[in-house]
RNA sequence: GGAGAGGUUCCCGAGUGGCCAAAGGGGGCAGACUGUAAAUCUGUUGGCGAAGUCCUUCGGAGGUUCGAUCCCUCCCCUCUCCA
């Protein structure tokens, strides 16, 4: 027994919920290792959502684990699967993204996957490569290779079958053409999040019809969304992306329960499953505040993808507004033309930046008394009439929107 | 191709001529409570400078009617059974 491989095993399935099979990667390992000819570990994403969230980063970091171990990450764009539409069974069908917005939304991933990815290390690849030159034989012959009894197997398509929604027929493609992209990979491992469980087995699959030697699968668990509910993503709007600033991070993460916390820990942390049983104790045992654990949670995960000196101010910044109620040094700061009269319609100043979709909305935010405003004005006269919605001969207003958002608008001449 | 069921707001789902911007639930947002956590309770949840016999919204296009989510015609889509 070769002890090197035997760690390595025992990182990689560190975390993963499955492990598809433990045999076969000791035998691709071994040879790897006795060849020197590293692994093909292929992860694949859909490039319509070109925003990562921390979702997105627990498999991006079992790619890492594969890439320090000296294998190859490759890491596969569906930009093919991406010009035709949606999979998952939505009604919607997503608009096809065109050749340019396919090559911005691109780079965009790999911008931000290469906070966590070795970029030297890192082979990046687009599945348009073969399947533009397939043809419809080439196709049929790929659907040949699969049946409808074992596709049914896939939960839910048996389940959208029995409560009588429509299946399309394209969506039956998208595990062959995703098994496909293996074999014109030649992977050795694919990862992908435990739903993609399925879809990786038909990799397996596909690859023995074409002669390959099968995939080993890993996968990791979903991570929930800061709702704590539903998985993490952008369109149930509980995620935290890794793009987005210290603060809105810091935010996001400090408002999820502390159940949720523990399992982002788990999921998201670098510290050890040990450190963290001493921490679950200590916050049973009342050693250590849950939120002061939270915070040191959204510090470590902030300093990674933004700096050290970018999580410290997010941290200082939330306690001045929360724990001090005070108002944050970050904040979006707006110019806006002085208008005639001197008078300020709060609603709709709100709407012309953005920060709301009506001026409806606003008045219902300032009638439940959600909206509060400081004033700097020019003197001498202040008048604040919230029942109206306006504000008078401000020179800078500060406004809370709700909990988490505060803005400033300078008013000039 | 035949027979039937159905398409309502972010989602599910009620509504069968005016009281309908449309019950109820979910979700969202907000307020209270807290640790800006969760849970809970409460409010709110199309738009319009807030007001109206206003505008947009009940699959689409027409029609009947003083008035249509509701009735009629045609069309589109989904599902079920049969072929």
């Amino acid at each position: 027994m070769n002890m090197d491989i035997e760690r390595d095993i025992e990182i990689i399935k560190r975390g993963a919920v499955d492990l598809v099979n433990e045999n076969e990667l000791r035998n691709k390992l071994t040879k790897a290792k006795a060849n020197k000819k590293p692994l093909r570990v292929k992860l694949g994403l859909d490039p319509t959502a070109p925003d990562l969230h921390l979702g997105h980063t627990v498999v991006l970091q079992k790619l890492k684990q594969f890439q320090e171990l000296g294998h190859t990450a490759i890491f596969l764009i569906g930009d093919f699967t991406g010009m035709i539409g949606d999979p998952t069974g939505r009604i919607e069908t997503r608009p096809a993204l065109t050749k340019e917005e396919l090559l911005v939304n691109a780079e965009t991933y790999k911008k931000q996957v290469f906070k966590i990815l070795d970029p030297e290390k890192t082979e990046v690849r687009f599945n348009s490569e073969w399947f533009e030159a397939m043809n419809a034989a080439d196709m049929i012959r790929l659907c040949a290779q699969y049946t409808m009894a074992r596709m049914m197997e896939r939960e839910d398509f048996r389940n959208r079958y029995q409560s009588n929604q429509s299946i399309s027929i394209h969506e039956f493609l998208y595990p062959l053409v995703q098994g496909y992209d293996s074999v014109a990979l030649n992977a050795d491992v694919e990862l992908g999040g435990h739903d993609q469980i399925f879809n990786l087995f038909v990799g397996r699959d596909i690859q023995r019809s074409y002669g390959q030697e099968s995939q080993v699968l890993v996968t990791v668990p979903l991570l929930e969304g800061t709702d704590g509910i539903n998985k993490m993503s952008k369109s149930y709007g509980n995620y935290v992306g890794i793009d987005e600033p210290p603060d809105i991070m810091f935010g996001k993460l400090m408002s999820i329960s502390d159940e949720l916390m523990l399992k982002y820990y788990e999921l998201l942390s670098d510290i050890s499953l040990e450190e963290l049983n001493e921490l679950k104790k200590d916050i049973n045992s009342g050693n250590v505040h849950p939120m002061d654990a939270k915070m040191s949670f959204a510090h470590e995960i902030i300093k990674r993808f933004h700096s050290q000196e970018a999580a410290s101010k997010a941290e200082i910044d939330w306690k001045k507004a929360h724990r001090e109620r005070g108002i944050p040094e970050e904040r979006p700061r707006f110019q806006v033309q002085r208008p005639s009269g001197g008078s300020v319609w709060i609603p709709g100043l709100l709407k012309d930046h953005g920060i709301l979709s009506s001026t409806s909305e606003g008045r219902r935010l300032i009638d439940d008394g959600a909206i509060s405003i400081t004033v700097i004005s020019t003197e001498p006269l202040v008048k604040l009439k919230e029942e109206s919605c306006y504000v008078e001969n401000a020179k800078e207003l500060t406004i809370k929107v709700g909990k988490k958002k505060f803005l400033t608008f300078d008013f000039i001449d």
